[in-house]
Order: C-alpha cells, then sequence, then structure tokens
RNA sequence: GCGGAUGUGGCGGAAUUGGUAGACGCGCCAGAUUUAGGUUCUGGUGUCUUAUGGCGUGGGAGUUCGAGUCUCCCCAUCCGCACCA
C-alpha cells in the first residue's frame, strides 16, 4: 500500500485551493461574517517555528468557521517598518527597504508552504506607501481633531539607537530593545494624547465589552492605566525669593492631613530647581539624586534621602508651618512631583521622618488599638482603623474621613478630589530613517504646518546604503538636504521637513482595519469595515499585552470618533498563545549548539554497570536513559575537565553528543528548556521539518503537546508522533478507499457494534468542536487519536459500508483543520464530493450521544468497590437493588448494615455503611 | 512590597455543576515483523504488596455520603507592576 507523502500532497492541494481562490473573503454576502486575525509577523528574515504555531492556530479557526457557514476573513500583511532593518543595512551594507521586501518574499513563500487558510489579495506590507498614506491622512486628521499634539518635554532618550521612546518601550529604565540605560532628554516632540481617553480605556476593560478577554490581560493593562482617586491640592508657601506661592500635591490619602509632618517635591521639580540655581548644595544633592539608578534592585538599596529647602508650607487645618524637602523618592512624572507626607501611615514617608527626625503622628487607630497609647515605631500602619488626633475627622471610620477630607478642602477652596492616572502620553516621533515620515513641513513664519493632501504620500528619499554606516537619522543630514528642504505649502518661503518618523506602533495600530476595507482615497470605507470589524478573535504573544493591544485599542476610538468606524474596541476576543521552547546544548569550552548537530544515539542499556556509570546516571536523573552514546560515556568517565565541567553545570542534564565540523565527536551538556532564542541557539527550522515530517505534521504538533496558552516544548519524538498519526489516518482511510461514492442510505436498524461505532463518531463530532471552539486543540487532537483507534478495524461490507463512511469522512474532515493537506487527500481517497475543504462541518445527532447502557460505578463509603450496568433512565430504586446486588459490592458490605445509598443518575451510585 | 496565576505518573498533559484520578501523546518495558539498526505493529506501564487489598493530585486542617475540584492556613514556582504619594 502506498503511504502518504506530503512531499508530494501538500503542493498539490496548495494549487488545488489557490485555483477556486477558496479563502477569499467577502464572497458569501448570503452568510454571517468572521474576523480571524493573528499579529501579523515582523519580516525578519525567515519564519520561525513560533509563528507557525501562531498562524496554525488562527488557521484551525479560520477553516472550522469556514466549514460551519461562515464568511471568513482571514488576512496576512507585515509589520514591515522598523530599526532591524536598519541595523541590517549598516551591518550589510545594504538599503533597509531592499532587506525588508526581500524577506518578505522569503516569509511569505515560507508561510504559503504551511497551508493557510489565508486570503492572500489582501497582503500588504505597512511600508509600501499605498498603506502609509493613509497613516500620514489618519495623522493630519487626529492633529486637526485634537488627538495629537506636539509639545517640549523630557523624553526617554536610547543612546544606543539613538531615538526617543515611548514610555511603555522602557523597561526597567533601560531601552526595550538595546537594553542601553535611558537618558532623559528635553526635547520637542510629537504625543498621541491617550491620557485623553484613559478613562474609556480602563472602563471597557470591566463594563463587559472585553469579556472575551484573558483576565490577566486585562489586569496588566489596568495596572499601566493605574487609576487613583484622591485629593489635588495646593498648600500655601512662605519664604523669601519664591517661584510660585503655592506647591500644588496629589494624595490618594487625604484622610491622613492631619498627620502631615513635611512637603516633599522631586529632585527634577521646579521649586527645586530653583532654589539649586542659588544654592550649590542644593544642585549637588539633585545630580546626586539623578545619578541614582531606576531598576528595581537600585530602588531597593536607596535610601530615603533629602534636602531641606528654606520654605515652609502652611497646613490647611492645623496653620501649622511645615517644612519643605526636596525628596529622592519622589517621582515627577507622577501626580504633580510633589506629596505632603504622613509618616505614621506611609513608609516611605516613615524611613524619611526617622532619617530627619521629623514627627511621626498617628491619625489612623487599628481597630484592636488604644488611641490613647497607639504608636507607630519602624513600620507605617496602612490599614483601616478610626480618625484620631484629627480635628473635625476624628472617630471617624478612616474610609468615611476621606471624602470628608476632600469636601473640607473643597469648601475652604484649597483644592479639589480628581482621578490620576498613571498612563502618560504616547510619544511618537522616533529619529529613524526606516519608519512612516511624519507629514509635517517647520516654517519660520508659519510655525508647524501640515502637509497639503494633493502633496501626501510624503515617501523617504532615496539614500545610499552607505549612510547608515553613521550613526543616527540619515533624513537628518546633508545628503537627504533636497528632500528635506521644500517650500512652506502656506507662504511660500523655504522651509523643514519634519524629519522624524513615526513608531512602528502606530503602523500596527489600524492595520486590522485595512484588512477589512481598502479603498485608495481614504484609510477604510466605514460601511465596508464594519461589516467585518471587530475582529473576532485575534491571537498573538503576550509580550504586546500593553504595548500593542493598549495602541490599537486607542487608535480604534480614534477613528471611531473620525467617523471611520461604530466600534470602539477592535479585538472581541483575545487569545495569547505561549512560547515554544526547546533543550539547549552547549559544548565543553561552554559554546551554544544548534539542535540540528546534536546527534541522537543509543547506547545499549545496562552496558556499563559499574559505579560510575550508576554515578553518571545519578547526574543525568532519568535512570535508564538509553541515549547514552558509548564512546562519549567513555570519554565522560576518563576525562576530568569534562566531569569538571558536568560539576560545574550540575544543574544542567549529561547525554548525547554532537558531531563537530572537524568530524570529531565531542559531548555536549543538555541545558535547561527555554524559549527558542538566536543567542541560545536552541532553534529549530520550520522549513527543515516540513521537509522531514511534512508541513501537517508540523502545524499537528505544534498545536497537540500543550494547551495553546501554555508554552510547547519542539521535540522531534513529537514531531514523529504527528507524522506517525497522519500516516496511520492515511492507512485506516485507505482501507475505505471509494467508500462515499454510490454510498447506500444508512439503514434504520444497525446491529450493536455498528451502532457502537455511529455513537462513537457522533460522540467525537460534539467533542472535537466544542474543543476547537474553545480553543483546547490539545484535547481536541487526544479525541482524533482515540476515534482513530475505534475507526482502525472497520468493516465495509453491507450494512457496514455506510456507517464506516459516516466515519471516515467524518474522521477525515475533523483533522482537516489541523492536516488540511493530509485531509484533501483522505477525502479524495474516499471519493468525497469536491475539496474536503469545502465540505460542511459535519453535525452531531443529538439522540446517538446518549447509551442505551450506562456503567455506573458503585462506591461503598466513598471507595469503588464495583460497578453496574443499567439503563440511562432506570427507577432510582432498581439502580439501588442492583448495586446492593452487585456481587463485590455484596462482599464489602458483609457484616454491616446499609444506613444511606446515595444515586447520582447517570453518574455514580454511593452506598454508605457501617 | 502589591496584584495575578500555577502546582496531578519518568515527561507534556486529561478529568462538565464536587461523582470511576491519570484520557491522549512522548518515553520506557515485553513480544511480533523486518534487512544489522533506526522503521512498523501488538500488549503493558501511578505506587506499595505474593495477593484480597492499601496508598496516591505541593504540605496541613476543614466542609461533604463523596474533594484534584469548595473553605482556611502554609510551602514552592512562574508572570505582571512597583519609591505611583
Amino acid at each position: 500500500m502506498a503511504r502518504y507523502n506530503p512531499a508530494a500532497a501538500e503542493p498539490k492541494w496548495q494549487k488545488a485551493w489557490d485555483e477556486k481562490d477558496c479563502f477569499a473573503a467577502g464572497r458569501h454576502s448570503e452568510r454571517p461574517k468572521y474576523y480571524v486575525l493573528e499579529m501579523f509577523p515582523y519580516p525578519s528574515g525567515k519564519i520561525h517555528i513560533g509563528h507557525v504555531r501562531n498562524y496554525a492556530m488562527g488557521d484551525v479557526i479560520a477553516r472550522f468557521k469556514r466549514a460551519r457557514g461562515f464568511d471568513v476573513l482571514h488576512p496576512m500583511g507585515w509589520d514591515a517598518f522598523g530599526l532591524p532593518a536598519e541595523n541590517a543595512a549598516m551591518q550589510t551594507g545594504g538599503h533597509p527597504k531592499d532587506w525588508t521586501y526581500g524577506n518578505i518574499e522569503v516569509m511569505r513563500e515560507q508561510l504559503k508552504r504551511m497551508g493557510l487558510a489565508i486570503d492572500w489579495s489582501r497582503e500588504f506590507a505597512t511600508c509600501d506607501p499605498e498603506y502609509y498614506v493613509h497613516q500620514q491622512k489618519l495623522f493630519l486628521e487626529f492633529l486637526q481633531k485634537g488627538f495629537i499634539e506636539r509639545r517640549e518635554s523630557l523624553v526617554n532618550w536610547d543612546p544606543v539607537e539613538m531615538t526617543v521612546l515611548a514610555n511603555e518601550q522602557v523597561v526597567d529604565g533601560k531601552g526595550w530593545r538595546s537594553g542601553a540605560p535611558v537618558e532623559r532628554k528635553s526635547m520637542s516632540t510629537w504625543f498621541f494624547k491617550i491620557t485623553d481617553r484613559a478613562e474609556d480605556l480602563l472602563d471597557a476593560l470591566d463594563d463587559g465589552r472585553l469579556e472575551g478577554w484573558p483576565a490577566h490581560v486585562k489586569e496588566m493593562q489596568r495596572n499601566w492605566i493605574g487609576r487613583s482617586e484622591g485629593l489635588m491640592m495646593a498648600f500655601p508657601l512662605s519664604g523669601d525669593d519664591l517661584p510660585q506661592d503655592k506647591l500644588p500635591i496629589y494624595t490618594t490619602r487625604p484622610d491622613t492631613l492631619y498627620g502631615a509632618s513635611f512637603l516633599g517635591v522631586a529632585p527634577d521639580h521646579p521649586l527645586a530647581t530653583h532654589f539649586a540655581e542659588k544654592d550649590p548644595e542644593a544642585a549637588a544633592f539633585i545630580a546626586e539624586c539623578q545619578a541614582q539608578g531606576t531598576s528595581e534592585a537600585d530602588i531597593e538599596k536607596a535610601e530615603k534621602k533629602g534636602f531641606r529647602l528654606p520654605v515652609t508650607g502652611r497646613h490647611p487645618f492645623t496653620d501649622e508651618e511645615l517644612p519643605v524637602y526636596i525628596a529622592n523618592f519622589i517621582l515627577m512624572q507622577y501626580g504633580t512631583g510633589a506629596i505632603f507626607a504622613c509618616p505614621a501611615h506611609d513608609q516611605r514617608d516613615l524611613d524619611f521622618a526617622r532619617k530627619y527626625k521629623l514627627n511621626v503622628i498617628p491619625v489612623v487607630c487599628p481597630p484592636d488599638a488604644d488611641p490613647s497609647s497607639f504608636e507607630v515605631a519602624d513600620e507605617a500602619y496602612v490599614g483601616p482603623g478610626t480618625m484620631m488626633m484629627s480635628g473635625f475627622l476624628d472617630g471617624l471610620p478612616a474610609e468615611e474621613a476621606l471624602p470628608a477630607a476632600i469636601k473640607k478642602i473643597e469648601e475652604m477652596g484649597w483644592g479639589e478630589g480628581t482621578t490620576n492616572y498613571r498612563l502618560r502620553d504616547w510619544g511618537l516621533s522616533r529619529q529613524r530613517y526606516w519608519g512612516c515620515p511624519i507629514p509635517i513641513i517647520h516654517c519660520d513664519n508659519c510655525g508647524v504646518v501640515p502637509v497639503p493632501d494633493d502633496q501626501l504620500p510624503v515617501g523617504l528619499p532615496p539614500i545610499d546604503a552607505s549612510e547608515f554606516k553613521t550613526p543616527g537619522n540619515p533624513l537628518d543630514r546633508e545628503s537627504t538636504r533636497a528632500w528635506r528642504e521644500v517650500a512652506c505649502p502656506q507662504c511660500g518661503e523655504m522651509a523643514r521637513r519634519e524629519t522624524d518618523t513615526m513608531d512602528t506602533f502606530v503602523d500596527s495600530s489600524w492595520y486590522f482595519a485595512r484588512f477589512a476595507s481598502q479603498p485608495e482615497d481614504q484609510p477604510v470605507e466605514k460601511a465596508e469595515a464594519d461589516a467585518w470589524m471587530p475582529v473576532q478573535q485575534y491571537i498573538g504573544g503576550i509580550e504586546h499585552a500593553i504595548l500593542h493591544l493598549l495602541y490599537a485599542r486607542y487608535f480604534t476610538r480614534n477613528l471611531q470618533e473620525c467617523g471611520y468606524t461604530e466600534i470602539s474596541e477592535p479585538f472581541t476576543n483575545l487569545f495569547t498563545q505561549g512560547m515554544v521552547t526547546h533543550e539547549t546544548y552547549r559544548d565543553l569550552n561552554g559554546n551554544w549548539r544548534l539542535p540540528e548537530d546534536v546527534r541522537y544515539q543509543s547506547a545499549p542499556a545496562g552496558e556499563y554497570p559499574d559505579a560510575g556509570y550508576q554515578q553518571i546516571q545519578e547526574w543525568v536523573g532519568r535512570g535508564a536513559h538509553g541515549g547514552l552514546q558509548h564512546t562519549l560515556f567513555e570519554k565522560a568517565l576518563s576525562n576530568e575537565s569534562f566531569l569538571e565541567a558536568y560539576y560545574k553545570q550540575h544543574e544542567e542534564r549529561f547525554g548525547y553528543h554532537y558531531v563537530g565540523a572537524n568530524g570529531l565527536e565531542l559531548p555536549v551538556l543538555i541545558g535547561p528548556i527555554e524559549k527558542m532564542s538566536k543567542s541560545k541557539k536552541n532553534v529549530v527550522n520550520p522549513m527543515a521539518m516540513a521537509d522531514a515530517y511534512g508541513a501537517d505534521a508540523v502545524r499537528f504538533f505544534m498545536l497537540s503537546d500543550s494547551p495553546p496558552e501554555r508554552d510547547v516544548e519542539w521535540t522531534e519524538a513529537g514531531a514523529e508522533g504527528a507524522w506517525r498519526f497522519a500516516n496511520r489516518v492515511y492507512e485506516t482511510v485507505a482501507k475505505g478507499e471509494g467508500i462515499m461514492r454510490g454510498c447506500a442510505a444508512m439503514p434504520t436498524e444497525l446491529s450493536d457494534d455498528l451502532m457502537a461505532l455511529r455513537r462513537t463518531t457522533h460522540k467525537t463530532i460534539a467533542g472535537v468542536t466544542g474543543d476547537i471552539e474553545h480553543f483546547r486543540f490539545n484535547k481536541a487532537i487526544a479525541r482524533l487519536y482515540e476515534f482513530l483507534g475505534a475507526c482502525k478495524n472497520l468493516r465495509s461490507d453491507g450494512d457496514a459500508a455506510p456507517v464506516a463512511a459516516e466515519a471516515l469522512g467524518v474522521l477525515t474532515q475533523l483533522t482537516a483543520p489541523f492536516m488540511p493537506h493530509l485531509a484533501e487527500e483522505c477525502w479524495e481517497l474516499l471519493g468525497g464530493e469536491g475539496l474536503c475543504t469545502d465540505a460542511a462541518w459535519p453535525e452531531a445527532n443529538e439522540a446517538l450521544l446518549t447509551e442505551d447502557v450506562v456503567t455506573l460505578p458503585v462506591q461503598v463509603n466513598g471507595k469503588r468497590r464495583g460497578e453496574i450496568k443499567v439503563a440511562p433512565d432506570a427507577a432510582e430504586d432498581a439502580v439501588k437493588e442492583a448495586a446492593l446486588a452487585q456481587r463485590d459490592v455484596a462482599r464489602f458490605m458483609e457484616g454491616k448494615t446499609v444506613r444511606k445509598v446515595i444515586v447520582v443518575p447517570g453518574r455514580i451510585i454511593n452506598v454508605v455503611a457501617g
């Protein structure tokens, strides 16, 4: 019998789908629409296995929904602007554009090899002028509507990438890609006023609009937006030579105002800066604060430090004069950059007060403490309690004192209750070449002038590849002068183009809308876009939980307000898939080794039953490993430096070996299973795997081993398992060759074994359907394995023929979303009509989902002792009787009396006896 | 520190509302076939015990006829946020 041959079958069926244009969206107006999207890839060079997992998931959904009668939109494109292209240009001497489009060519072919059900007619790259022209139009529209503004501010400067970064792109005080410590710089740059929408972005997380999102992603966004309710108020200042007569502060604990013992400002607060101009000591203190690191570890170690300013602030309730300090723990970016400090109820304030011997006045008394003697020692009390030493607030519970204090301050006209957000505006300017140009002209006479519509797009000037050898932005150099210097559209005088380009996260903030609708004259056509949007199922990595997903939500609100869509939330259901991991390998020199260099060779088990072998086995930690190769083994025992190396890495395992380029066999150490990364070389090439096992097997394995939200370890054994499955399906189906062609109708009466098979068939349909709908791909696949086992020995004569045809057809169709090529091959073999891809998803027959006879376990005192077979609708008394009469149950009941019998219909019987 | 998860065989993982713990895959063991092997097929595989049986879901308590699942307290791991006033 011929084996399944993926190398021949896969291109054949891809061609067939292509010729029929199977996956074009929008051709069935009568069908309900379904939009499934995976986060589009950055064209880095070639597809990695993580892409395969991501797109395989989307593909299962797309094919499944299509078979279920939806008109499915499943597009693909390229997030194509970005710094790696410039870095590649710097290293290879090419042009970012050539590099990018070259990569796209390669990756498109690789994706096509995976047999994805994608509507390729909608493909675009964000670096296509046809795409970014609309992004420039949107920029100008947003600017006009006031969603964007230009302002001078302190920005995060990445000294390695030589560009500004958004707050979201600074991790632990370091650039998200370069890892270089970020510097603070004052620059004039463009901002999306995302804070204007902070409230709605937050509200939507809880009001049901994002019910289909994972809770942890919503939690991350909630934290990032960081809403807090509090009081904004100003303390009147006294002192000589003041730059301001009041100090505005923000607090979430106005209830503790009576416990105030000092005021504090951030080192870069204007008040601090003012006094530093005349006082070198103050200046020195500020400099010291700024040198302090911002990483987690630095903050842990940092002592609370302050510098006393020659100023005091008047307390609103007591009229007491409070000292004012510059304090190193206050952040200029949060609130107003100034605080009032209540040491008794804030740990940082307490540390500070102890150091500078300031008052510690407890004003909230814990429920179980005595107000007359309650004191705070080294630990601030932050729990609930009753107000004390607090004038008009005394005796109130703290949670009531809070609004009362706000009310009082508002009545005094000193401040008001406000909502504060941690989220800050999204800086979009980047000092890079390979990005979407910001369509603005700067004119000495007219200021900031938008580029007129008829001059769009503002393209990127062609520049020599050698320009990229110099760090910095090539758009801001002599070589691009002709591009930069233009006439002002308003006054006609010579003016200067904006040389910054947009953050690439702008590109990915609306691409999903453009997939849905691609008119030439505007970003999207509303009716067409809304016919598809929102994206019903979005799939991507958790690493975008904040950046991309927050920006896209914000952008959609802008689009809505500009009338491009009705929706405010772009993604109804979000699924964040886990990463693909692999073992790591290092040779004795400590160099990382590629999995493909590591050869697997078995050693006869137990051939070295001496003490040394036992020792190695112990280190290996996996008993009879069988994977130890004896030459390696001898080396291990005789080579002291190897053993030493092994001791050094005792947490790693030992095994296998690799064959070096010079033909020498060298041992390798097997390290921990980690996310695949180029630096650790634990990557596998999905195309090489597709060559070896077929694209179907690679897709299948990526979905079979772990729940999709969890990390999955790539193993060759697993891929082999998938390959074995494909072959077994094919061989099983081959036994029923042509069986679907002219098959007899299903007889009304069937023998028990045929009936049982039909039940299994329909239960499998119901199970797999539910599993796919709920993203339980691993379970769906487990069911397919089981069902394959049930189909193994089926007969195809007489009455059995229609039953077998049904079973094999269903097996083929249920396998199709996972292994689409194999399914077509099987469908053809069975004599199915048309393409399997076009066939309607099988429906489970409800009547076949229940059994005639059910087997119920019988417990005695909670322990399973036997089982009985009864009709599912048998009367409770009859079930009880049968249970008690059962032989094993009766044996356990000897000498005991029945106290109670619990019957859970269709589930279990428990006899309580004593 | 705050918040969120997770903890089940040698491994990845199953187990509707509390109702037969370990589906399915990998690995391993035995047998068959083959061409020397990789391959393929069949059977076995939580653990202790000669066995009837006992014990088993990170640890400890509790609720219940019955707990992997619910409650409380611990422990461990992972993730996110963090001098956020």
